[in-house]
DNA sequence: TAGTGGTCTAGACCACATC
DNA sequence: ATGTGGTCTAGACCACTAC
């Protein structure tokens, strides 16, 4: 089954990338400028610039003014993670969901995540502790701060009828945010919170989102055994 | 500190942006349409085009043909992760990089590797165990399936001189490629080579690439223990 | 069926890096 | 100095889908 391209520019997109999986333009050539691609594609110039620069962003080619296009040498690949809202993660497995507050108050913040959200140490955050379930089994464990400062009205929330990430998502978008994936053993409140043992590995997502009011929210996401983030290609 | 925008595309999708942030354009509004933003911002309509698809492509806008461009309810946010090549992670830290084949040979594919593959089991194919230094510290180790049917010539590859992912890369541009993250107790052979404690949570990535002659190769990426992979924004 | 975004074109000017 | 990609424009036609 050939697919059929949705436009002219995607069309060009994939036989260029088949001439390089192909390899009739090998790693470090020169292809022809895009005024001659045009020519050969019986398109106009910028139909053909927005095909490579496609392939660009995908890594396959390097382009620089007077250079040329070369084929990619080396190329370290990008892919799209799409970070996902846990409802819709555990609904979209066919599980029911819901969720469970552990602990909400206001605390000094310790000095570790102060510095990943750029306060001061000891400043009055909200303390969100969070287990999600599916069907009833632990899902993720969430441990959040929240920074009334920059999310106005979080402190009258009652987040135990509101997911934090959905409120603060809908209410405060953000320009900015840090992530970092990491895989840590369960510690003693970990294991209790997803029903598992300590010293299990959890994969573990820390992302702290900025508006231009300065740190929103640092959360880290603790997940069950076993499971898997997938990129989507 | 006022950045300048590189173009008045770059520009008007900051712009928007702000708007959103400071929730002039509230979430589930509906924006002007793209000529009145040409208007608006002077420019012609492609140029706006261009500008609200990097938005739409970022997840804060949803643009539908004749219901118009509205705000993002619940913006489930995309970023991109940057795939290394080791060598230069290591390198890019200020460490000197080595790596060591601990086994090279014919071996026939298990049912999961194959399954991923979409191979047969017990397909003869090659099977790399190497450890990644930096700074003769164990950085990473990459448990590997090669299909030669893809990459043709790589029984002939001697992996200690020449880095599997490298030649790979360079060699086979790959057309599509699964991926996904996982957290993992450090086995035996996962302890010893990487110099550590068996039960450690390791950060685990598992990655397949295809291209139109199938699966060129699948690899197992376990990095040391409290290793961070960080998403670029 | 009409309004909106999706795409394409032909032409133009510019910025940049190499020649 | 000059060839290449980067960007923009004005206009056009089309495809989708909400109305």
């Amino acid at each position: 089954m050939i697919e059929k391209p949705a436009s002219k520019a995607q069309a060009i997109t994939s036989e260029v990338r088949r001439r390089i999986v192909d390899r009739e333009w090998r790693q470090g050539d020169r292809i022809p400028d895009e005024a001659e691609l045009a020519v050969e594609f019986g398109v106009a110039r910028a139909t053909v610039n927005k095909a490579l620069q496609l392939l660009a962003e995908e890594g396959l080619l390097d382009r620089k003014r007077r250079a040329g296009t070369h084929v990619t040498v080396n190329p370290a690949r990008k892919t799209t993670l799409t970070i996902p809202i846990v409802r819709e993660q555990v609904e979209g497995a066919g599980m029911e969901y819901s969720h469970r507050v552990v602990a909400q108050k206001l605390s000094p913040l310790p000095a570790d995540i102060a510095a990943r959200m750029a306060l001061t140490e000891g400043a009055a955050l909200i303390h969100l502790r969070t287990v999600h379930y599916g069907d009833s089994r632990p899902f993720q464990v969430e441990d959040r701060w929240i920074n009334p400062e920059a999310a106005p009205g979080a402190e009258l929330i009652d987040f135990q009828r509101i997911n934090a990430n959905e409120w603060l998502v809908r209410n405060f978008p953000w320009l900015r945010n840090d992530m970092a994936f990491s895989a840590e053993n369960a510690n003693a409140r970990d294991a209790r919170l997803l029903e598992t043992r300590q010293g299990a590995a959890l994969l573990v997502l820390q992302r702290t989102t900025f508006n231009d009011l300065g740190a929103i929210t640092s959360v880290r996401l603790a997940f069950h055994p076993g499971y898997q983030m997938l990129a989507t290609p």
